[in-house]
DNA sequence: TTGTACGCGTTATCAG
DNA sequence: CTGATAACGCGTACAA
């Protein structure tokens, strides 16, 4: 649709060659002072790029890295993302975001588009860390890969969150008020974040002396539909929880409508605790109390982690950084309720 | 890094020419029977996959697009995006998302990236229609632009969301409601929603024979932060309003935490409308009143005719869809309080 | 310091 | 129906 204009032309314009035309694009040293001159004021009047497919193709690689997450509609998941889009594009990488709705056959397709486009790193949220199939087709990329809170049995780089810290420190507060009988709703054990959230909990709960109860620990989805599900089975329970976690970064919407639905108020009848410090948790009412992390930050270490790998600047084993957890107090909690 | 296979080991694999190799992965009519199979066998065996970036350099387009919009974190943007994204992968194509911080400069460096990476279109929200720079940066790009909810003096294809209609609705209940001072706080008239918003609500205003008072109406930035700035403005008016309309898809956070400031209570104090209808608004206590519209179905329009106009199908001029926009009742708004 | 020429992986054209 | 070959735009080794 639009003809650019080509290196061939830059030199024609420039009056040189086009050899020296691509030493003055790359900022080669030995170029004369005079020449340096002559083609900067043609690229100017031309308005000349270099096209990057073209470059893709001689360098071999495409300075684009992919990206498989669930979502970009949870807001910690556009936190990150934005956060490694702004380091990547610093750097003269562009990133390609795909969303994958959890979903182990769109992940698998999401895997092809990015080898077609031949990206040189992927960062990867999968929504299983135990499916052979998606392993091996990340495997299959034979890409430097950055595993987002994501273990596997793979020497992968990875940026984890130290979620079971801050589900201790929720959980610490929860008992000193007085709970006792404490409902989780999280993910499934076939990814990290789950399986830390559950850890936590249970030690604080072991640490008290007060029996681990299966009935209180519902697992499904991450989503807003599951997290709904789930809570509201906790919510009819005939001896309900008397504080409620919310363990995945989008779910706390979910549970907030579960205890509306059952007609709950919060901190009186239940107390809560979400795990994503959201719009939505700083302006609810009361306003709730969350196990956050830096997602942001999570986002720029990512980036920078991988744009390391690609520059060859890390060494042959991985890069695992782990992010801390902060439990963040405010009005969602209370005592519990002396039962009647 | 990793060296992946190309057409001419393809072709040596399968014992056959280039030529025909591309035809297979082309899916050329005309290809032997036997021929195919044994091509389409080497492809499993290797694992092959074309190299698109060779292929852009062949056929002069990337299959990819861009976007440009103020911040990925913004729940209304994250759900366009997501769904322009779904709908544009399924024909091929790829979606390069760069957010702008509403920042001119950004913007101009965002486009020139992605002039550097030819994508074969753009999807634009720019920060400013009046901006006589970004404005020549786009036309310089001299390819197929779809506007985000924006008015240029240009023939670009664009969806719009029909804010006023929405606004007036929201006005015909406040008013109704008995309300005679209300706040509005929403962006520059340099875009479109802003003066959009601002018309619905001085026509509404008009007709119901209320002058309109100009100490009411605060622009700034869409962000969380100038709504908070200025709706605790107008919330610190000797004579303050007794409803507020957050005229922006971002801003109801922080017209909330101004309420919260005054120690205002919703709806009591003051009615609250918002503008997104985002999880803020749904769970919020009481859930909130919103102007809103559906965010995906305009991703996926704005991906359809930018695949449209792509392909070639769009005729001449340009291509205006138009959303309707709601006023979506919930219980933040209530009749003013009786002036001691 | 500068110019020439080749090859990166594809697709399309043209013979056969 | 199939094979050979040119061309896309660029970077670099090599020659001058």
């Amino acid at each position: 649709m639009a003809k650019r204009p080509t290196i061939k032309e830059l030199a024609a314009e420039a009056g040189v060659s086009v050899g020296t035309a691509s030493r003055v694009i790359n900022k080669h040293p030995n170029v004369g002072e005079a020449v340096l001159r002559k083609v900067n004021e043609a690229i100017e009047r031309l308005g000349f790029t270099p096209d990057s497919a073209a470059q893709s193709m001689r360098g071999g690689t495409t300075r684009s890295i992919g990206i498989i997450i669930r979502d970009i509609t949870v807001p910690a998941l556009a936190s990150f993302t934005r956060a490694a889009q702004d380091t990547l594009e610093e750097a003269g990488y562009v990133l390609i975001v795909l969303c994958s709705t959890d979903s182990k056959e769109r992940e698998l397709e999401l895997l092809d588009v990015l080898r077609k486009r031949r990206v040189d790193g992927l960062i990867m949220a999968t929504s299983s860390e135990r499916d052979p199939d998606v392993l091996a087709a990340c495997e299959r990329l034979e890409l430097p890969i950055l595993l987002l809170d994501r273990e596997y049995p793979k020497d992968w780089d990875a940026v984890l969150v130290d979620h079971e810290a801050g589900m201790e420190e929720a959980m610490d507060h929860l008992l000193s008020l007085g709970h006792c009988r404490i409902g989780l709703v999280t993910g499934q054990p076939t990814v990290r974040p789950s399986r830390a959230r559950t850890e936590g909990y249970r030690r604080k709960l072991e640490e008290a002396g007060i029996a681990y109860d299966p009935a209180l620990v519902r697992t499904g989805g991450f989503d807003l539909n599951s997290a709904f599900f789930e809570a509201s089975a906790l919510l009819s329970l005939q001896d309900r929880p008397t504080a409620l976690i919310a363990g995945g970064i989008n779910m706390l919407g979910g549970a907030i409508r579960a205890i509306r639905a059952a007609r709950l108020s919060v901190p009186g009848d239940i107390s809560l605790i979400g795990s994503a410090d959201t719009e939505l948790a700083m302006f609810s009412t009361p306003p709730t109390n969350v196990i956050s992390h830096d997602a942001a930050e999570q986002g720029r270490l990512s980036a920078q982690l991988i744009l390391n790998r690609l520059a060859g600047r890390s060494g042959p084993d991985p890069h695992r950084l782990t992010l801390s957890s902060q439990y963040v107090m405010r009005g969602s909690c209370a005592p519990p309720a002396k039962s009647g």
